[in-house]
RNA sequence: GGGCCGGUAGCUCAGUCGGUAGAGCAUUUGACUUUUAAUCAAAGGGUCGCGGGUUCGAGUCCCGCCCGGCUCACCA
């Protein structure tokens, strides 16, 4: 008693700095904290064995059964000798009968005591309520955790977008929708493996840290390396390193993790975003094609038990064979078949009357892109797989052998968003040294030399992919936002 | 970066023409042994995002700033 008095006083001494001293519902709460704790119930209690999470109790629910179970109790329907009380575990909610005659009289005031937010730990024997509601009877019970805080209303629950993102915690507990898409994620990332394990693909890790920050054209996060006296970024994608694997025999690779991009943030990009980037050697775009078709209705049918989505307002069915379009047909289907013999001023023409933005100095490719991006990628609803692209457009990979001018990639386009490009993967080390020195501009520093060696070893020919997880969640998922998909979101710090 | 919208009690939201700051849930007190958005009675709770200005008086009008949302642009 003497120690507890002290530890109280102590307690209250080292909040009443914090200004969360001044909130009333907090120091109800550690009153009746300090209350429970001289009825015998310690505040922050020890590991509880309980006898199955929620879920798994309603599932293996059995009258008359004794068991142990535990959760923050989200509600509390108090009545002079009884109570009913909901606690939640994260899987499942679970009902609660509380009543003197069961316990002693201190021991059930003492639970009259709790606050909504509370941890605790039960035992008893399950029954069904008269309106048919799965219960445990309480006979003992023990407080694990003392929420200091009130959660969010019961019934409206978090709402306010920016809390929900600053304090994903109570936006977890209060909102189920959410902890689901997030459990979502978590299988969804778990089956891939699955799937591409099965296939013979291993599964590495290449540096975050880079020196040069290649594989992608982004501008990277910079940090300095103390030890060694060196700037080093962020990386950008995987890409050099997955190659540099492939090189060395290690012929199917895949890499799934964060990549970083010095950009802005908005519904479908946030700067630190998880990619799949995915290197089979001795095959190409096609394997590429088959593999994310597969990939994809698998997950879809495993984890969600369907192929049709609704995302951004559409209704996506990823049912395969996914449509397959070359650019230049594409453009013609919607800018008239005789597109490609237009002047350059009648292409400019075209491009204002679409109200697309042309800068002075485009070709006439550069044009035509423009519009392609501006009017014809978003109305790309079901899957689509955009091949052939002009060689400018994608100067890393293989061009056609039918064709120097274009090359053979694709671009898979779902909901009108760029979801996964893959490459037949250029491995010709004089041809993509000259593509580096041109994009360096004449920066020698920025390529990648030890890349370039082992490329001049040989690599096979190889079909690379890579594969926005995070968008690829939003659709499985029915998300609007990219934010809904990453537990913690970038946020500018607050004012 | 531009435009539009928003920030009021722990949460969800009202707040009219510039005139004492409101409701529901939550909280506190009391009643209540099958409730489930429990019910009934009563009570307490506010840096109206921040800072200026106009005014006898500002949650409300004006200016600046912060944070968020949507959107356009940029970037890719």
């Amino acid at each position: 008693m003497g120690k507890c008095l002290w530890f109280a006083a102590n307690f209250q001494e080292i909040i009443m700095s914090e200004e969360l001293s001044n909130n009333e519902y907090r120091q109800q709460r550690i009153q009746n904290m300090e209350k429970l704790e001289a009825a015998g119930f310690p505040a922050f209690g020890q590991a509880f064995e309980r006898t199955a999470r929620l879920d798994e109790l309603h599932a293996s629910f059995e009258e008359g059964r004794q068991v142990k179970a535990c959760g923050r109790i989200v509600a509390m329907r108090k009545m002079g000798k009884m109570a009913f009380a909901h606690i939640s575990d994260g899987s499942d909610k679970f009902q609660l009968m509380v009543k003197q005659d069961m316990l002693s009289e201190d021991v059930f005031d003492a639970f009259k005591l709790l606050d909504l937010g509370d941890i605790i730990g039960v035992s008893g024997e399950l029954f069904v309520t008269r309106t048919e509601e799965q219960t445990i009877r309480v006979d003992h019970w023990t407080l694990l955790s003392k929420a200091l805080l009130p959660l969010p209303e019961k019934f409206h629950g978090l709402t306010d977008v920016e809390t929900r993102y600053r304090q994903r915690s109570l936006d977890l507990i209060s909102n189920p929708e959410v902890m689901d898409v997030f459990k979502k994620r978590t299988q969804v990332l778990r089956e891939i493996r699955t799937f591409l394990d099965a296939r013979g693909f291993y599964e590495v890790e290449t540096p975050m840290l880079q020196q040069i920050a290649g594989g992608a054209a982004a501008k990277p996060f910079k940090a300095y390396y103390n030890a060694l006296n060196v700037d080093v970024y962020m990386r950008i994608a995987p890409e050099l390193y997955l190659k540099r694997l492939i090189v060395g025999g290690m012929d199917r690779v895949y890499e799934m993790n964060r990549n970083f991009r010095n950009e802005g943030l908005d519904r479908t990009h946030n700067p630190e975003f998880t990619a799949l980037e995915i290197y089979q050697a001795y095959g190409d775009m096609r394997t590429m094609q088959e593999l994310i078709q597969s990939m994809f209705t698998h997950l879809a049918e495993t984890i969600f038990g369907k192929l049709e989505f609704q995302w951004m307002g559409n209704t996506i069915n990823l049912q395969t064979p996914w449509r397959e379009v070359a650019y230049c047909d594409l453009i013609k289907e919607h800018l008239g078949n005789d597109w490609f013999e237009k002047s350059m001023e009648e292409a400019v023409a075209k491009a204002e009357e679409l109200e697309v933005h042309v800068e002075r100095g485009m070709d006439f490719k550069q044009v035509t892109h423009e519009i392609y991006d501006k009017t014809i990628e978003g109305t790309l609803i079901q899957p689509t797989f955009i091949t052939r692209l002009p060689k400018e457009l994608v100067p890393l990979a293989n061009h056609c052998s039918d064709d120097p001018e274009v090359v053979d990639v694709f671009e898979l386009i779902i909901g009108g968003k760029e979801i996964a490009p893959a490459y037949s993967e250029l491995n010709n080390p004089i041809e993509q040294r000259a593509r580096f020195e041109a994009q360096a501009a004449g920066d020698g520093s920025k390529i990648d030399e030890d890349f370039l060696a082992a490329l001049e070893y040989g690599m096979p020919p190889t079909g690379g992919m890579g594969i926005g997880i995070d968008r690829l969640l939003m659709l499985l998922t029915g998300s609007d936002a990219i934010r809904d998909v990453i537990l913690f979101p970038q946020l500018k710090p607050r004012g």
